[in-house]
RNA sequence: GCACCUGUAGCUCAGUGGAUAGAGCGUUCGCCUCCGGAGCGAAAGGUCACAAGUUCGAGUCUUGUCAGGUGCGCCA
């Protein structure tokens, strides 16, 4: 049989490229192929001879018809044709079919290596539902980034020193308490004594007092002396994170940063530049200055300050400090072990007692931060720029998530208005229990499989719309298990599961495929399944996770469509078990690729994929 | 004021400059004697915010207008 070497686009384009050539065409234009509509004769098509029509001063069907003539096809496609301007390509079904069952492998590794920073959450309070999206999304791109053969380092950056983590922990002490002892989840309990501060921070008396323990606290955590209080924090957060499927290379503590000098060397390294100053006159006299003018056009004030007329550093000047790190312009932050996450891999955090590692150096950054710090993140990228490193901007990139609204109203952590992400996985898991209980009785791991459908539920909904839009967080959408949700992929996978299990009892699993029986039914599903590898690789192009969800959306419905297929008059059209010999063997292979796919694809979105439901 | 993002069906959203703009939810009507109905089919539902421009071709690119969101401190 016929073995295709690339993909079925790419021979296609090469081809018609071949054909453009022969005509003489020097400079051919961007060869795009495309599946044909639904109800279009063929299987994929170009538009090319359109564009060429100017060039060549010819209608674009006498154009088409040219490049057919001089085309050489691989020996797959049945027929090209001219249609409209159109040329298409209608394909062997039994290569499509073949073609489309063998299953996809992650690319090999190659090119520099891209950091991707998410979470970043303040250590001194439950995780809720606003940095869910931020999680869902930087872990799904990370899987996604590594699929596609990238060298991918992910990172969680510690801001141990914030006033957030100063309230906190001053909150335990300012109320006396000891021990979470009987309250459930520690970060919870440290969370609730901080929304409590702040209530008591409305009587001015108390806040004055408050307001003197706080910076108490500030100097204690900036010295490292809480670094065990902050810990425990961290360490309740984690689990969380762990719960979501989200998995990390290296911690990064801000004090730790702060200790190795990591912001004087990067001040340093800038007061080269031409681009930064210390004004002696003016509205910045005294202070350390970066003019961005060149880098972010249309500011009013292009001026920066990094380095107050106090000498103390501004947050931005943090942030650079810690992007001219990641991106191997400053050494000399230590590394220990940490953690053993679930998958076994280890979790790595700086620290005074540890050792060099090799973390930081990328060519390539992701910061997945919200989009409302998009002028921060410009700022950092320009200081790239003022450093003369315009190649390292480029590969600079900041992930925005817009903002993620409950039922309509904006979220407050600091007066509580919120919906933690451990209680929102808890409603989705005690949901689908109930959907279980209801439609599957006899499930051999209901808890089990409960905890996989209802954290998917969720993960799914952070990411199947694209970042740049605002989400309403609602909890009978996000928890919906009917749709465009995530249990819909899930279901798809488990129902391929149930039947190559019923294949095996049967003993047709291994059943020789007969590809030349493949009917229309076969070649439409098996069109979708095989644009998967580019799928992954436009997502991670571009950056966007929620490519990858939506195409299995997509590959479900194609599926869930396929197996409920009915002839003109009713009866089953796709049967796979019961199917003539041969032909069963062909949707064997069919069903063996989705399953694989499916399980490829939830992996990629950080779902698990129940073989049951 | 300046900058960035968004505007597609009643609602929530997909949509490489290319063929008749697609899903889900909701509404209506159907489909388990059948490999899992958390599913499938069909119907209804559209001035792709508005206007001009570029192009053989614009939901997609450019400019302007309108509407919504966000940001713009020697705060953190």
């Amino acid at each position: 049989m016929l073995e295709p070497k690339t993909g079925i686009k790419t021979q296609l384009k090469a081809a018609v490229a071949q054909a453009l050539g022969a005509l003489g065409v020097t400079e051919p234009p961007e060869i795009v192929v495309q599946e044909t509509p639904a109800g279009k004769e063929g299987d994929y098509g170009t538009p090319v001879a359109m564009g060429l029509a100017r060039v060549l001063r010819k209608a674009p069907p006498q154009i088409a018809t040219e490049i057919i003539e001089k085309l050489q096809p691989p020996q797959w496609v049945k027929r090209a044709f001219m249609t409209g301007g159109y040329i298409n390509f209608e394909l062997d079904p039994a290569f499509l079919v073949q073609a489309a069952a063998r299953p996809a492998q992650p690319a090999p590794v190659s090119g520099g290596k891209v950091l991707v920073e998410h979470t970043s959450v303040n250590p001194n309070k439950e995780l809720h539902v606003g940095h869910l999206r931020n999680v869902c999304l930087g872990d799904s791109l990370a899987r996604i980034l590594r699929f596609a053969g990238r060298n991918v380092e992910v990172m969680n950056y510690i801001d141990d020193t914030g006033r957030q983590a100063a309230e906190s922990l001053y909150a335990l002490e300012y109320f006396g308490l000891g021990s979470s002892e009987g309250y459930g989840k520690y970060d919870h309990w440290v969370g609730d004594a901080y929304v409590r501060l702040h209530q008591e921070m409305e009587d001015p008396e108390k806040k004055a007092v408050i307001e003197q323990g706080v910076q108490q606290t500030l100097h204690k955590l900036e010295a490292g002396e809480l670094r065990a209080e902050v810990d425990k924090i961290l360490r309740s957060q984690l689990q969380t994170m762990y719960r979501l499927g989200a998995e990390y290379d290296a911690f990064v503590w801000e004090s730790d940063i702060v200790r190795e000098g990591l912001l004087a060397k990067a001040m340093k390294a800038l007061e080269g530049s031409p681009y930064v100053s210390r004004p002696t006159e003016g509205k910045y006299a005294g202070a350390f200055v970066m003019d961005t003018s060149a880098f972010i056009p249309g500011l009013e004030d292009p001026y920066l300050v990094l380095v107050r007329s106090n000498g103390v550093s501004t947050y931005t000047a943090k942030d650079i400090g810690l992007q001219f790190w990641k991106m191997g312009l400053l050494e000399g932050i230590k590394f220990q072990e940490y953690d053993t996450q679930p998958s076994g891999a280890k979790l790595y955090t700086t620290h005074p007692q540890g050792g060099p590692m090799p973390f930081g150096g990328a060519l390539e950054t992701v910061n997945v931060v919200d989009a409302r710090q998009s002028h921060a993140l410009r700022i950092v990228q320009a200081s790239l720029e003022v450093e003369g490193r315009h190649d390292l901007a480029e590969g600079c990139f900041h992930l925005a998530y817009e903002t993620v609204l409950l039922e309509g109203k904006q979220m407050s952590g600091r007066k509580g208005i919120v919906v933690s992400v451990d209680e929102v996985m808890d409603e989705a898991a005690k949901r689908v229990l109930a959907v279980i209980a209801e439609k599957n009785p006899d499930h051999p791991n209901p808890q089990e499989a409960a905890e996989q459908i209802g954290v998917g539920a969720v993960r799914f909904a952070m990411i199947k719309t694209e970042s740049k839009k605002q989400i309403d967080f609602r909890y009978d959408q996000a928890l919906s298990f009917e749709g465009d949700t995530g249990p819909y992929v899930q279901m798809a996978f488990a129902r391929t599961c149930s039947i190559l299990r019923k294949a095996e009892e049967q003993g047709v699993i291994n059943e020789q495929a007969d590809f030349s029986q493949a009917t229309p039914y076969e070649v439409e599903l098996a069109k979708i399944l095989a644009r998967f590898p580019e799928v992954v690789q436009d997502a991670a192009r571009i950056k966007a996770p929620h490519v990858v969800a939506q195409y299995l959306l997509d590959l479900s419905a194609a599926w869930h469509s396929y197996f409920n297929a009915k002839t003109p008059d009713g009866k089953a059209a796709t049967r796979v078990l019961d199917a003539p010999t041969g032909l069963r063997g062909l949707r064997l292979e069919l069903v063996k690729a989705l399953r694989q796919t499916l399980r490829q694809g939830l992996e990629l979105v950080g779902l698990q994929a129940p073989e049951v439901m």
